[in-house]
DNA sequence: TCCACGATCGGCT
DNA sequence: GCCGATCGTGGAG
């Protein structure tokens, strides 16, 4: 099984399908939660759709950090969105976290996104993800992950290649139509989307 | 300075 | 399926 420091290297593309399966988790003074990982987006320097395609700015340093790094921004004027950066320092990419698998802290979750929603719905797209951590800025963005309150583990089964789908990425207008949105097929916890639907 | 818009969600029809 | 909420960001002027 690879290392996590091992995947935060590679290019994001790769780094996304390999991210499907880990283990993220956040520790704060109100307890643990842990998620699995099924859903997540590749985007790079050359890439319309991507926050670093028009270079550096303040906002999007951290994409242009080594890989390790974690990228949060705000968007829709109400969610927060997590990226984790990967590869070289100098290149502004980095992997989108979509939806998680709720593991542990479920009450904990279930208060940070408000009490009605149930398991399902916990962590099934990346503003409700964010929301069930209680992301609620972005001052832990371009933090080191080790360093942060938020940590990564490897996978703990295999996640083969055929237990991955590909599907063009979601919500973007530029290089809508390029299949870099990777999900654990089958999986009740990846965010709903008619491009869910393997055939097209 | 100003302003259009977005890597969304949930409630309502 | 449609629509309103809500505001930081960065490109234009």
């Amino acid at each position: 099984m690879r290392q996590i420091d091992e995947i935060l290297k590679l290019p994001s593309l790769e780094a996304a399908t390999l991210l499907l399966g880990a283990i993220l988790s956040r520790k704060t003074a109100l307890g643990m939660v842990k998620l699995k990982i099924v859903e997540t987006e590749a985007y790079h320097q050359d890439d319309p759709a991507s926050h670093s395609f028009r270079g550096r700015t303040e906002r999007t340093a951290p994409m242009f950090e080594a890989g390790g790094r974690l990228y949060i921004y705000f968007t829709y004027g109400m969610h927060y969105c997590i990226n984790i950066v990967t590869g070289k320092k100098g290149v502004g990419e980095a992997v989108l976290l979509r939806a998680a698998e709720p593991l542990e802290g479920l009450k904990l979750m279930q208060n940070n996104r408000g009490s009605l929603m149930d398991i399902n719905n916990l962590a099934n797209g990346p503003g409700k993800l964010a929301q069930a951590l209680g992301i609620k800025d972005t001052s832990l963005s371009g933090k080191i992950l080790i360093k942060s309150s938020i940590y990564l583990e490897p996978p703990t089964m295999l996640v083969k290649a055929t237990d991955v789908v590909t599907s063009p990425r979601i919500g973007i207008r530029q290089a809508a139509d390029v299949p870099w949105r990777f999900y654990l097929k089958d999986n009740p916890f990846v965010s709903k989307h008619r491009y869910n639907k393997i055939h097209d």
